[in-house]
DNA sequence: AAGCACAGGGAAAGGGCTTTCCTTGTAGCC
DNA sequence: GGCTACAAGGAAAGCCCTTTCCCTGTGCTT
């Protein structure tokens, strides 16, 4: 690779006059060395290295960011509000899938950390584990210590300024529907228990059945991974165990559509024979059959919200921003029959 | 930030000594140093800066990927088998979307240069931009005159290895499909011109079709952006245009689902008045109502095989893999109404 | 003509790390 | 006892860039 000093020998001036011109430094330099330097920058096809840029700089340009997988709609929503701020802001990001792996995602505040990245920003929901938890808030310390900055999307308990989803809100909004359409046989398929999320969003579907004078047995409530399949799966396990279930509430749309698919494949029909809710609203709950029911969280205004309170550097103690859901009607969800 | 030499005066050492422990580096060092410097690590939680290790080693880690949107499925499952492989070989991934820009694809060339990655991986369609190829082939010749490697999905003419997936014979195959079925009356829900994605995919569309003596006329092709809202806006044209067409054929799996919707919307049923085909077999394609008869391309593998060659520094000749299609079966294309 | 200000350019000091090459000290050998 | 050999650690050069500080020369002012 060309480098500065290749440059600024080919154009017969000094490093610090290259430097200048490439960078559009405010000094003035005549239009004779201006013209010899850029010529030779296309002749090398010269383009400067970051890192020595970025160790010789002082200021830093670069976000991180710590999802589960952007490939799940619902990350992939938030990356992009996320993106378009740092855009907006001449920021670059980095995207890291932890894969819901904490050990990962330790690893990968490390990662950033020595990427001297400008901010750190964790998407997702936590986990139930103390020893964790610990561990992350000591690197995130560290990190904050050091002038980091650092902004959670939905965790309890971390360093740093966060933005909340309303979990127990959407729980308690869906659930509501469900018993306001006058289901008594309610099946849930959630997401794994160490999973913050989870919990959150059980609470609030837990507030409505209490509200209507109902209860969520264990039995009615199967635990699977966070996807299609896992929705699919928890599904069989709820009808086999109780087959007079009228509804399916499933903690995220992903897990609806797992839902929806094994109700075909038995032939029982939607709403008609059982009712099935979601939690996201992803752009394809509208089109699935029947489109569902769901809890719409602003997605990506929640990537937005996040990225804009790192980079807003504003008194260090943690600010809160709590980001309301709605819910979404349509198909899925109708009154049981008689 | 703590630095190495902040470890090293702390643990009464040379800096020398610290980088060896740091590193794991072969040459021996006394356990008593080793413990000493382990702790001062602790104390200061010190984590080096990567940026000054990359100017100071020689060896790059790091693999940029080009993609149109990362939160599109397609590229989504392409990312996927990238980063695995990736992972196993100790490799950094940095993900950029262009957003279909080629100026911002023309951007990110650069900026993956200087953050001296140690190949470049561009995934999605090219362009019919002949400036565009040219600007493009001279960034990346530049690259590889410096040792870089640069490895393409699906594009013709670009500079470095390639894998190419059966675009042509994809569209033969789904062609052949719809026109065995005995449908007369095609629509093709096609993206922009300018992609060569969709030139290739229409050209074993066509083929398909002299094969059944059949033609498909101008009007019976609307070309509109590559996603769900744009195979919508797509389809409604083509109904209002010709009434009696009896298959939809789109050129990727999220516009066959904007057909869908569509079509529910003016109460005509799939496949029994219309059908309508799909292209990539996105993992939604089998969860939607009919599910979609479409063509699969094993993303995953295309991903994997994309950074198997960037990193498998072989002859510098460029290699090219071609990857084959399958047709997918399932309940969205019918034989047309008598 | 002497003095000044300033435009225009260069030298050189970092920035944090790796790695080669040296130095020192000890063990082993005849 | 004198030699080599090697283990263990340090000094310092170098990776590529930015930026401060300094130098030179020109054009003005009095």
């Amino acid at each position: 690779m060309a480098t500065l000093a290749d440059v600024a020998r080919r154009a017969g001036v000094s490093a610090a006059t290259v430097s200048r011109i490439v960078n559009g430094s405010p000094k003035i330099v005549s239009d004779e060395l201006r013209e010899r330097v850029l010529r030779a920058v296309q002749e090398l096809q010269y383009v400067p290295n970051a890192h020595a840029q970025l160790l010789a700089r002082s200021h830093r340009t670069t976000v991180g960011v710590i999802v589960h997988d952007v490939s799940d709609p619902y990350f992939a929503e938030i990356t992009r509000g996320l993106q378009r701020v740092a855009a907006e802001q001449g920021r670059l990001v980095i995207i890291c899938n932890s894969y819901r792996d904490p050990d990962r995602e330790l690893e990968y505040v490390e990662l950033l950390r020595a990427q001297q990245v400008e901010a750190i920003i964790l998407a997702g929901s936590g986990y139930h584990d103390q020893a964790f938890t610990k561990a992350l808030n000591a690197k995130l310390s560290a990190y904050l210590a050091t002038g980091g900055r650092v902004s959670v999307v939905g965790r309890h308990k971390v360093a740093g300024d966060a933005v909340m989803p309303a979990n127990e809100e959407g729980g308690y909004l869906i659930g509501s529907a469900v018993f306001e359409a006058g289901h008594r046989h309610v099946g849930v398929v959630a997401a794994p228990k160490r999973l913050t999320t989870t919990t959150d969003r059980l609470a609030g579907l837990r507030r409505a059945a209490r509200e209507h004078r109902r209860t969520l047995p264990a039995r009615h409530i199967e635990y699977a991974s966070f996807d299609r399949d896992g929705g699919a799966a928890a599904t069989e396990a709820l009808l086999d165990a109780d087959p007079r279930l009228t509804a399916i509430v499933a903690l995220n749309d992903s897990m609806a559509i797992g839902a929806l698919s094994v109700l075909r494949a038995r032939g029982l029909t939607v709403p008609d024979d059982v009712s099935v809710v979601g939690f996201d609203d992803m752009p394809i709950a509208r089109d699935v059959t029947p489109a569902l029911t769901t809890v719409r969280l602003p997605l990506v205004e929640i990537g937005a919200r996040a990225i804009g309170l790192a980079l807003d550097a504003q008194q260090p103690n943690p600010r809160v921003e709590e980001v309301a859901a709605t819910l979404v009607h349509r198909e899925s969800l109708a009154a049981p029959r008689e």
